[in-house]
RNA sequence: GGGUGAGUAGCUCAGCGGUAGAGCACUGCACUCACAUUGCAGGGGUCACAGGUUCAAAUCCUGUCUCACCCACCA
């Protein structure tokens, strides 16, 4: 009674994952509660949810894989497993996507009108969601979509109003008129880590401020910013320079240039005296440091660049004005009275919207702020105490440097695609990243006490980009410790950025990203996955080059094939491989033996690297052994041992034996092909899907 | 200015104290028995540079150079 084989003579991706991963959503096995009796103990991820501003590029492939390949190991070692699946609003930067496809129509967002603009934003969404979901499952992710959720959803509404009040009766949320970054582009404040710094070829302007009482004698002040001048309240010197000194003592004013203000010299050590002149200009509406310095001398704020970018409060020939023209009229006039001493070439850095790129200027406004102060102490104990390990250790740095700095944060935004701020007559929205810092509780149903909060709160691993550990990971570990009083995740896996050949960064804009439908398409997902991780050897960064993906292709057609030789062998329909082979029980050759032991030591190896999430050491180890161990050596040897009469049913039992173990090992990192050839292996005892299986011990 | 990581075969990387490795690319031979997306054989590297420690260094130490990426209130 022989069974026919439906295996082509090439592996052919395209006629098997798509049917896969139908039959996988047709059994319900990504969902934690249709998992079988033995899967008890919880593990849980939730997925970092993606931006709903574009298609997933390759470190998102990368990202998906990594959980993956820990959803499906923990769940074949008879875990509950949940990997929950989402996307993000994104606020600002969505908003700006939509924004920019209507200037395209030549539109703003303020030729819609609010209510408008929303609508077309909702539609992009909604469209953008489905093409994302759609990737994890072209990748195979093991996701279970019945949790699916969004961060603008009701519920998840829900769960941002109740952080909000729960902070603001706290008395940890405050408003407050202070200096802040503001995007004359988008209209909004933006919070420090919104702001990415671009070094600029700029000048270092050398002005002379001549003394009020006398127009002869003057100090010269070095600065970048010469349109700033109209806000300037004071001079300042380091109190330990010398050059200074007296005419502190005597309490000098200076006469502002070009409008004749008086301002005093003041001393501060905030000052580096081996800048410029050593005197700086203290301008506190439009310098954050200035600011500080203002506060400890009472000096007055004055604003003169306002929300557009444009001069305010200032001689008529300014106003109106941007601040680059001004900054060019400026420097004109100066020069024509003399009170430019110099100009030199400096490089300077530009602050710039982490959106669009334009320059943000900082001015003071109105905000909500969040007192940071005991929630990044609380957020700084949840790792030193080792609740939370980070994974390489070395990025705990980063994140402790920063709950250091001890700043507040800015939590209002001022455009219109987000959650509203839960307060009577307030039109802004809040910072996307307060709704994201409630992901892995509100994802699971808080602030209901779910069933699934209780089950799966805290989750076990958070997998994500070293980019955002600061905008995201430690705002999550404050906000599971304050609403839970537990820490949201106890591992953070922080994985490699994947850069292009050229060791730049992959960009949309520069042209310079990788589709990984593109990949999927031409060597399919298995080849793409073991392809990735191929390089994933613990560096902080990877190259990205496509060799690695058709080695994964190539792997593929070598299992597809080493399956075609094994099958045949085994065709016996009562044929039944023992649950373990140990080595004394049968007759064994010394080809079995050794390949046996290879095995074995193939399994530790494997199980070993996944716990330190070694991906790449676990991916070669597996490619040495089935490629080498098995297919070069083991295989040809069995040749031989199949003709023969005292060792063919024995060699029958090691081929299948070690092939079906071989597949359970690779199933995490190749879960369509491994699958494909586990359905039609002809042997009792085997599971509904090669997903639920016996990790091999 | 501070930090992190990296510089090993043509390309992308592993090795991290004991006679230089993988994948891809390349050269030669072989399509009858799983696989030519294959098998076998082969070429190719003063392991960035300079010192030092050691019987022994790609591997440890010191310094230098180059690249990438973070962080920072040099006006």
């Amino acid at each position: 009674m022989k069974r026919k084989l439906v295996l082509e003579k090439v592996y052919n991706p395209k006629l098997v994952e798509k049917k896969i991963y139908q039959f996988w959503e047709k059994s319900k096995l990504f969902n934690p509660d249709h998992l079988p009796k033995r899967h008890k103990r919880p593990y849980s991820i939730v997925i970092p949810p993606p931006n709903v501003t574009g298609e997933l590029h390759i470190g998102h492939a990368l990202n998906a894989t990594c959980q993956d390949i820990l959803i499906r190991w923990k769940r074949m070692k008879g875990f509950k497993t949940l990997w929950l699946p989402g996307t993000d609003h994104a606020g600002i930067a969505t908003q700006y996507v939509v924004e920019k496809q209507l200037k395209k129509e030549n539109l703003t967002r303020f030729d819609l009108g609010k209510e408008k603009f929303i609508e077309r934003v909702w539609q992009w969404v909604k469209k953008c969601r489905k093409i994302i979901l759609e990737q994890f499952k072209k990748l195979g992710c093991s996701l279970d979509w019945s949790r699916t959720r969004f961060t603008l959803d009701k519920e998840y509404s829900q769960a941002v109003k109740k952080a909000f009040f729960y902070y603001y009766k706290k008395g940890l949320i405050y408003k407050g008129k202070r200096p802040i970054n503001w995007c004359p582009r988008c209209q909004t404040s933006l919070s420090d880590l919104e702001i990415e710094y671009k070094k600029e070829e700029g000048k270092l302007w050398y002005i002379k401020y001549p003394f009020a009482k006398n127009e002869n004698s003057f100090l010269i002040v070095a600065t970048t910013r010469p349109e700033t001048i109209f806000g300037d309240t004071a001079l300042a010197v380091n109190p330990k320079d010398k050059r200074y000194k007296e005419l502190v003592k005597k309490k000098i004013f200076l006469s502002l240039p070009l409008i004749e203000r008086e301002i005093p010299l003041i001393e501060d050590s905030a000052v580096d005296p081996d800048f410029g002149t050593g005197v700086l200009k203290i301008t506190p509406a439009h310098d954050l440091r200035d600011y500080e310095i203002s506060l400890k001398h009472h000096l007055p704020l004055i604003e003169v660049i306002d929300k557009e970018g444009k001069m305010i409060q200032v001689p008529a020939d300014y106003q109106g004005l941007t601040v680059w023209e001004a900054r060019e009229k400026i420097v004109k006039d100066l020069e024509k009275l003399g009170l430019l001493v110099k100009v030199e070439d400096y490089q300077v850095s530009i602050p710039k919207c982490y959106r669009c790129q334009t320059s943000t200027e900082i001015l003071p406004s109105e905000q909500w702020f969040l007192k940071m102060k005991d929630l990044a102490q609380m957020a700084k104990k949840a790792v030193s105490s080792g609740m939370v390990k980070f994974i390489p250790k070395r990025w705990e740095k980063i994140y402790f440097d920063w709950l250091s700095s001890g700043k507040d944060w800015c939590i209002s935004r001022q455009i219109w695609w987000g959650h509203k701020i839960p307060l009577r007559g307030r039109e802004e929205v809040l910072d996307t990243w307060f709704s994201s810092a409630l992901w892995p509780f509100a994802a699971l149903g808080w602030p209901k006490k779910s069933k699934d909060l209780r089950r799966f709160y805290p989750t076990d691993v958070l997998s994500t980009d070293r980019g955002i550990i600061n905008l995201w990971v430690a705002r999550m570990i404050f906000s599971g410790m304050e609403f839970l009083k537990k820490v949201p995740f106890r591992k953070v896996f922080i994985h490699p950025t994947v850069l292009t050949k050229e060791g730049k960064r992959m960009s949309k804009s520069l042209g310079t990203g990788i589709d990984p439908s593109l990949l999927i398409e031409k060597y399919g997902a298995d080849a793409t996955r073991w392809g990735i991780v191929w390089q994933m050897m613990g560096g902080q960064d990877i190259k990205f080059v496509e060799d690695n993906i058709v080695m994964g292709q190539k792997f593929c057609n070598k299992i597809w094939n080493a399956s075609r030789f094994v099958l045949p062998q085994v065709q016996d329909s009562k044929f039944k491989i023992p649950r373990k082979f140990k080595l004394k029980a049968f007759k064994l050759t010394l080809a079995d033996k050794l390949i046996l032991k290879a095995l074995k030591k193939t399994i530790l190896f494997v199980d070993k690297s996944l716990e330190d999430f070694q991906f790449g050491r676990a991916v070669r180890s597996l490619y040495n052994f089935f490629w080498h161990d098995f297919c070069d050596i083991y295989i040809e040897k069995s040749k031989s041992q199949l003709k023969d009469n005292a060792t063919r049913e024995t060699t029958k039992k090691v081929l299948i034996y070690v092939l079906l173990t071989s597949l359970k090992l690779l199933h995490p990192f190749i879960p369509f092909i491994t699958e494909q050839i586990y359905l039609q292996l002809p042997i009792f005892g085997k599971k509904k899907s090669l997903m639920i299986e016996n990790w091999p011990e």
